[in-house]
DNA sequence: TACAATTTTGCAATGACGTTGCAAATATTA
DNA sequence: TAATATTTGCAACGTCATTGCAAAATTGTA
């Protein structure tokens, strides 16, 4: 399967291992960002908890994927588009966040907005997230 | 000590119970937010893990605190300033984290900008944190 | 002020979650 | 294919958060 997914991990310095395979194609096929649970419950084959920890740890370095702050104490992770390098994120979008079906989608297209901060603070990085209905969960 | 946090505490029909006054004391008198943590070994009568807990959720339910979301797994708590009611928060300022000390503050003068959402997201709220260094951290 | 009713607290037990060390399994390199 | 390097899974552990329940404290009322 899925040659374009190892050329990924190919690419990015990463043994090419059935977990990261299986993972990653999780993460394309999602509707929205995963959760450790998520994926350890959706993931076909079944991977040890500990290995969907590495993994998700790896690829965030390797700037596969980001993280998405969330007012409950839960971490979600999604891909990045284009142009995470190792190390180096530009996760500068807007996420949403579902308050029916609690779905956590990037918004691509809609950059978090600059402010004007108060004297004496130095801004180095914004993260937004929105909660509301999505479209499926409006009706 | 604090008639005004008495106050507080009656005006919102809650018992006036020690380990109440101590917490909201804290807050009053911490330079940020705080979370569990900070309240465990800032209070001085040891107070049980368990009450601080239950406490903070009482408290956020009356609208005297509110969560701040934090890219890091942990959930942190700040005093909401006059206008929050019972279960119905006004907490649309931004939050500053500050990467060296890693104090939360509130700018209770700086608004979460709205931003324009793609067709079929209907927002409710946002919540907005900005990652930086901090006045005393600067140098 | 004292008593009954209500609320809150603290302890114990439990479960979810995340991390680490290490040996076995797998992938990569030559 | 063999040697080396990496990754995986298991076991053990520690932290964090939640729940039930009896004891303690607070509140409302007489």
């Amino acid at each position: 399967m899925s040659e374009p997914i190892r050329e990924l991990l190919k690419k990015n310095h990463m043994s090419i291992t059935d977990s990261r395979l299986q993972i990653l194609d999780l993460f394309y096929h999602a509707p929205g960002a995963l959760a450790h649970a998520d994926i350890e419950k959706k993931a076909s084959d079944k991977i040890d908890r500990v290995t969907i920890y590495r993994t998700l740890q790896t690829f965030e370095e390797k700037g596969l994927i980001h993280t998405i702050p969330s007012a409950d104490n839960s971490v979600k992770y999604a891909l990045c588009k284009d142009h995470c390098a190792e190390g180096h994120h530009h996760d500068n979008h807007v996420h949403f966040v579902c308050e029916q079906c609690s779905k956590t989608i990037c918004l691509e297209d809609v950059l978090v907005p600059e402010v004007k901060l108060p004297d004496g603070f130095e801004p180095h990085q914004s993260n937004m997230v929105v909660n509301g209905l999505c479209n499926d969960c409006r009706s």
